[in-house]
DNA sequence: ATCTATTAATAATC
DNA sequence: TGATTATTAATAGAT
């Protein structure tokens, strides 16, 4: 039906696809409520498109949820029993994964370490000793960083200080005035490491020797 | 189509009733064939004719169940009960400390570290130091009581040599005989200290000078 | 079930 | 999108 026949497999072009399923959505839905009226049927009709659109029909006075105990009931099927065992297992699992995971961030936290085997022991201290390690780095790589960036400020600073400098001699030269400011006699750097001393936090606390007895 | 037109409304004639619910019903079915093949959408259509036979149509690779899943997230209906929403809420709840315990185990083992702000990473830090010198401190226990183990039994060990030893001698001595057997010159905790060395898979590594730049 | 006159659905086009 | 229309598809009623 309509200007030519057409093949049925998946139309290509989308927006094609999605002309074809809107014009047939209306179709399928008026047949889905014509049967049921004509012939006093319960119809239940979900539709999603490729687009992820849903569409349905229920025929009236039935809600879906009672189609679907009818379905359950006649075909032996069981939907929400299978979901419900399926949560179920799938919770359980979770449940134990969770549970390890647990008892692993004990250990590493040195918390619960009675049942452990010296075996187990040795290779908990193994496993903190990288992590630890892992943290140092990092935290020293953020500390060049931060050291870099602050000494590229500290050098726009004496930048500026220089060109205040020049501006005053000028200044005076032009004044006739020859009136000396110690402008706190700023040498490269010392701008920012009194900033990056602000900036700390805390100590350095890096600590290289651990695997001094290995 | 057909004869002629015919009012949508229910058939009273329940043996045309059930022809036109055989007739429309095939037509139905092979639109929701049509429509999931041409437009790549989902389907679900269940249908109970007025006596209570049931057909239905699932849309190849979306089982039904798959479908009514989609359909609750999509519409936001409830299809089955309370039970069904609590496994839900708590599957994602545990799905969520999961990930977070998950992410917790990754940086305590060094890995993923870049998130981090600085003061996390001094946290890190802090934790597993204090972890590290917990297992240490379980493992040098378990050490001194291996030790006092190891001691308790070379000292029953040397007992029995002892024992074995005035024994030789009363048979000596009733033998009328005077050799005199050297038993390996055992002196108290020489048998134990070899079983000691035999028994350590691992040097001592212990180490508590994590703390020398705090 | 099968047939077929008729209506309904819709593919192509605008 | 929305409307039009030439065609095909579905089917009501008859057999």
């Amino acid at each position: 039906m309509g200007r030519g026949k057409i093949e049925i497999k998946k139309i290509e072009n989308a927006s094609n696809r999605q002309v074809t399923f809107s014009k047939r959505k209306q179709g399928i839905l008026k047949k889905a409520k014509e049967i049921s009226v004509l012939c006093d049927a319960k119809v239940s009709l979900i539709l999603f498109s490729s687009a992820g659109k849903m569409y349905e029909y229920s025929s009236p006075s039935t809600s879906l949820q009672n189609i679907l105990a009818k379905y359950q009931s006649t075909s032996g099927k069981k939907l929400w029993d299978a979901r419900h065992e399926y949560l179920n297992q799938e919770l359980e699992r979770i449940r134990k994964e969770n549970e390890n995971m647990d008892i692993e961030l004990r250990h590493l936290r040195g918390e619960d370490l009675s049942s452990l085997s010296v075996v187990d022991l040795r290779n908990l201290e193994d496993s903190l000793q990288i992590g630890y390690e892992n943290v140092i780095l990092k935290k020293t790589q953020w500390m060049y960083n931060e050291l870099e960036r602050l000494k590229q400020s500290g050098d726009a600073i004496d930048e500026e200080n220089r060109r205040l400098r020049f501006i005053l001699k000028q200044q005076d030269a032009a004044l006739c005035n020859p009136t000396e400011f110690d402008l706190g006699g700023n040498k490269k750097g010392k701008g920012s490491s009194s900033q990056l001393a602000a900036m700390q936090p805390f100590g350095f606390h890096v600590q290289h020797n651990l695997h001094n007895n290995k």
